[in-house]
DNA sequence: TTTTAGCACTTTTACTTGACAAGTGCCAAA
DNA sequence: TTTGGCACTTGTCAAGTAAAAGTGCTAAAA
């Protein structure tokens, strides 16, 4: 348990630091807080031992350690009340009337991404939860087709493919009976029931039935398990504690393009925002995930905001509490 | 006008630069050619004087000007068969039989890009070649509707949007009166003609006419005008040039994401292989972009491959040269 | 008991210095 | 025309120095 000047110190020097990402020494301190920079010195050796600060080399300020960073935001961190030119910009996305509820979330975290310099993410609801909707297959020429698969959310995914040697009569044949039997399914269980309630039917009538079953095979299989939209990633470049590592960089980038790690941030299961500082996400020990999952009618997802540890921790929570309740209502 | 020495060092110092990003010095051109270092210094001197070397520093050694590129390309360099590894490689792709066109040359300039280290790009037709073939609307609920756009190349472009006091009817009514009277049309020239022939129409039995037609409206002048699949983004980053640089980086990243810059790529109107070094590209003096046009049936498109100027043009040149030809029958 | 002044100590950073390597330009001889 | 040779320039690396920033600790003050 800390006493009340040592909450006092780590905090300031959380704030310090995440403004100006220099280690912090006693005397800026001693003359914020009205003690020696001594006394300040001796406090920051305690907190030192606690693992809430560390320090570069022997003789500098002070940083702020992950456990520091934690504790900072379970304890010390006061909510920040939203700005009148931030609250401005984002409420011209959601005034916009005609826009549906993914776009309004996808471009006010295109504009969050722009005025806080940080990566932003919005993840859909996941493949299990899609259930499909409609089945559309459009000719596009005597050789190939464009298959379109929409669930009941809205997301839509297409594909174009080659077919030979089957008419167009089996094919639409085969697309109403996937209609009127499977659709309501969840998106990765459609292939199971291709197999087992489609394949069958088709293989009387259809002489190429077992390419046709292929084709439509892959294009479910294929479906992308979870939308995943990637705001504002070069952002990542104009924190200085990447700009200087291009190995960090790489890992960054590299992992914002996995989409298995970006939909691990999902994980979670209640409904506040989370923050996972450093090693507490799969990204990167530089890092901070904040995220927090919202819920409209049966649209849901998760959105999230990628930054330095050294992150504006009480604006970005700030940030993300205004959108929830926005998209919420 | 050059002497055949002079052609015969200058081509060694390109391609002892290409392998090795290190100033070359007179030292080791004298050992490849028969000659003392002086004479080649001499001759450096003078190829230096031309515009076609340059040196780091007083006492460095050489490194090819853009100049120098240029005239390598046209001049010196000579077309490299491609290696077996590769051709198996790529033949791995061409040979899927399932695959579309589009399928196929996003996989294997995908492919290329992790053989080369080079970001690749695919640029598919423009709006004013794609034209609409059919549109389609999916009720998702009560407020909101998928709208399905396809073109006659297969290109698919969706958006959900809301509605307000329109019947379903009332849509479906608008949606096959677009069918019927617009579909043919260029995609960029769709929005004028909903306007002199749609609105008119719908004016006279729905109710928010106004309302639908703003919506239709800015479904089609959002469609984009390109499509543009940029892969293996994050390969500038292993380049030595870039990777001590950011803010060249951040430069060819932001560049990479804007479209305009990117489709401007596309500005050349005949068939051939083209380099563009340095300066002679829109996106940054340090890269070199290599790219070409390529038609089969309806389907037409440019793919590119960037890198660095240090770029090694014989392979890349190559390559296209075999994917070019391939596409094509 | 807590705070503080003060001092010795450590490390980083920015410069300088010197030695060496790599490479050039140019002159004079081959 | 080519080449050997030499003076000269620049970059790099290691070592050294001085100043700046900050610490820990001790002993005195509050």
């Amino acid at each position: 348990m800390l006493t009340e000047r040592q909450n006092k110190i780590l905090k300031l020097i959380v704030e310090k630091y995440i403004k100006n990402p220099i280690p912090v020494g006693s005397k800026v301190i001693s003359k914020a807080i009205n003690c020696s920079s001594a006394t300040v010195r001796n406090e920051m050796g305690e907190l030192e031992k606690q693992g809430l600060l560390e320090k570069t080399h022997t003789s500098s300020g002070r940083v702020p350690s992950e456990a520091g960073y934690r504790y900072y935001v379970d304890n010390l961190m006061e909510l920040k009340k939203m700005n009148g030119e931030d609250m401005l910009k984002l409420q011209m996305v959601f005034r916009n009337q005609q826009l549906a509820l993914s776009d309004v979330i996808t471009k006010s975290l295109q504009v969050i991404s722009d005025m806080m310099n940080y990566t932003t993410v919005v993840l859909g609801s996941k493949s299990h939860e899609n259930l499909l909707k409609k089945v559309e297959v459009i000719p596009i020429d005597d050789e190939n087709l464009t298959v379109i698969i929409v669930t009941d959310k809205g997301h839509v995914e297409h594909k174009t493919i080659k077919l030979k040697d089957v008419s167009l009569e089996e094919v639409e044949k085969t697309v109403s009976l996937i209609n009127n039997l499977i659709s309501g399914t969840p998106i990765d269980e459609v292939g199971k029931k291709l197999e087992f309630e489609i394949k069958p039917i088709i293989g009387n009538y259809v002489k190429q039935h077992e390419q046709l079953y292929n084709v439509f095979y892959h294009v479910f299989t294929d479906f992308t398990n979870q939308e995943i939209n990637v705001m504002g990633r070069n952002k990542m470049l104009e924190q200085p504690e990447f700009s200087t590592n291009i190995e960090k960089i790489k890992n960054v980038f590299n992992k914002l393009d996995e989409r298995e790690i970006l939909s691990n941030i999902e994980e979670d299961d209640d409904n506040n925002i989370k923050v996972y500082i450093g090693n507490e996400n799969n990204i990167d020990s530089d890092v901070t995930v904040i995220q927090t999952k919202f819920k409209k009618g049966n649209e849901e997802g998760t959105i999230a905001i990628i930054g330095p540890k050294r992150m504006e921790y009480d604006r970005v929570v700030g940030l993300l509490d205004y959108m929830k309740k926005n998209i919420e209502r």
